[in-house]
RNA sequence: GUGGAUGUAGCUUAGUUGGUUAAAGCGCCAGUUUGUGGCACUGGAGACCGUGGGUUCGAGUCCCAUCUUCCACC
């Protein structure tokens, strides 16, 4: 059993935990840093991760696959060794990259059909190739193959891609379990993670909900959310999918997200969350604070010899100003942007700390009322 | 000294045989970013077209003068 609760208030359906798994367990509501092609963008190596509190790692299945290939990666041991973190690795499963960057893309029954953003050379990616490309990365958890149905979407496609998807995670587990038994496998007990869809309709989520239940996955996830629906819709499915996941496993939001939207979603009784927000943003001089989010590169902080937040006490905030990273953007150096990585990554991960140390205290209501609104807002 | 070029937004330039509110890139200012195609995307401000005259219904565009910068020659 992967998931022990320790201890259960009542805080709205928030959770404080411990994910165990074969890489070291994961304290949970826990934010899951986003390396995607092993790497987190912004010059982060994996000397930096224990200073920025990061417990897990996010990679892509595809981007990986693409380059440099599953081959090498496991050539080199698998992802752990090859990228020189020995934590615990999520890996998604590419089901999100054919519904968000691949222009030519054919779905049939057995998987999907499209094009290398790279060199456009024709890729196919099916529930067993996916697990395939998984076990060789050796990744810590494997996320099924899935449709991501975009958004607004009608019901009866909405209601056809579910059942497929529902399909492919039979085929998911079926070929999961057969490759951790092989001799050469790099991670005999590699997890794997269910995902719920079913759009915006409440209807198809819990009916999809209760039947990926029973099939006593290592841990269950959202997906199909923040792709343009009202954050209320997000809330809404949630909280009628919750009453249906498995209590004893982890439950993950997948992509999801603002400050705030954490705080809703750890309210309603999610334990896993992943997002490129802090990164991208902190890419582009956007860096979140405990007072709101700011734009860096805003003229009036020109003079500012001020950290980037007051309250951080993050190895970026104890050394520099706003005024000396604003320059380095202006300047075009790299170290901009991995400075605001680094403080991006560290709030997002004492965000996740903070809220653990409420629950346990059973301050996690009033934790959530003083933050929510606060956070999201632009100073 | 003579001859020839040059001058348009903060910078680099485009502006057809003179014809509505002078265009672009960069820079500047602001906004966007939710299971990541790594310096992105969207929007905005900003120019009495070196200066002074003239021709014309009308001049960035033609003429004269003057100044700036550059080149060649004596």
């Amino acid at each position: 059993m992967p998931m022990i609760l320790q201890a259960i208030t009542p805080q709205g359906a928030a959770r404080r935990g411990v994910f165990q798994t074969p890489h070291g367990d994961v304290q949970t509501p826990a934010f899951m840093n986003v390396a995607t092609c092993g790497a987190i963008k912004g010059a982060v190596s994996a000397y930096d991760l224990k200073e920025i509190k990061c417990q897990v790692q996010l990679c892509n299945t595809y981007h990986l696959h693409v380059r440099p290939g599953e081959g090498l990666v496991y050539e080199m041991g698998g992802l752990q060794p090859f990228t020189g973190w020995d934590g615990p690795i999520l890996t998604d499963s590419g089901g999100f990259q054919v519904f968000s960057l691949a222009k030519l893309r054919k779905i049939r029954e057995e998987g999907v059909e499209f094009a290398s953003h790279i060199d456009g050379r024709r890729l196919f990616i099916g529930p067993e190739q996916s697990m395939q490309i998984q076990s060789r990365l050796g990744s810590t958890i494997a996320m099924a193959f899935d449709e991501c149905v975009e958004n607004p979407a009608e019901y009866g496609y909405a209601k056809n891609s579910c059942a497929r998807t529902v399909r492919w995670l039979h085929r998911c587990k079926a070929e999961m379990e057969r490759l951790n038994a092989q001799p050469g496998t790099l991670n005999p007990r590699q997890l794997l993670f269910g995902i719920n869809q079913g759009c915006t309709f409440d209807d198809l989520r819990v009916e999809n909900m209760k039947e990926i239940a029973e099939l006593d996955l290592d841990g269950y996830a959202i997906g199909g959310l923040a792709v343009g629906e009202p954050a209320e819709d997000m809330y809404r499915i949630i909280a009628a999918v919750e009453p249906h996941m498995p209590s004893d496993k982890p439950r993950y939001l997948m992509g999801v997200g603002t400050p705030c939207n954490i705080l809703e979603a750890v309210y309603r009784g999610v334990d896993l969350f992943d997002c490129v927000m802090p990164t991208r943003n902190a890419r582009h001089g956007h860096i979140f604070t405990w007072q709101g989010r700011r734009n860096l590169l805003n003229q009036k902080y020109e003079h500012d010899p001020a950290p980037l937040d007051e309250e951080c006490d993050c190895p970026v905030c104890r050394r520099h100003s706003r005024a000396y990273i604003r320059h380095l953007f202006k300047s075009g150096e790299m170290l901009a942007m991995r400075l605001c990585v680094l403080h991006n990554l560290y709030f997002y991960n004492t965000l996740m700390e903070r809220i653990r140390e409420c629950l346990e205290k059973g301050a996690f209501l009033e934790f959530y009322k003083k933050f929510t609104g606060i956070l999201d807002r632009r100073i």
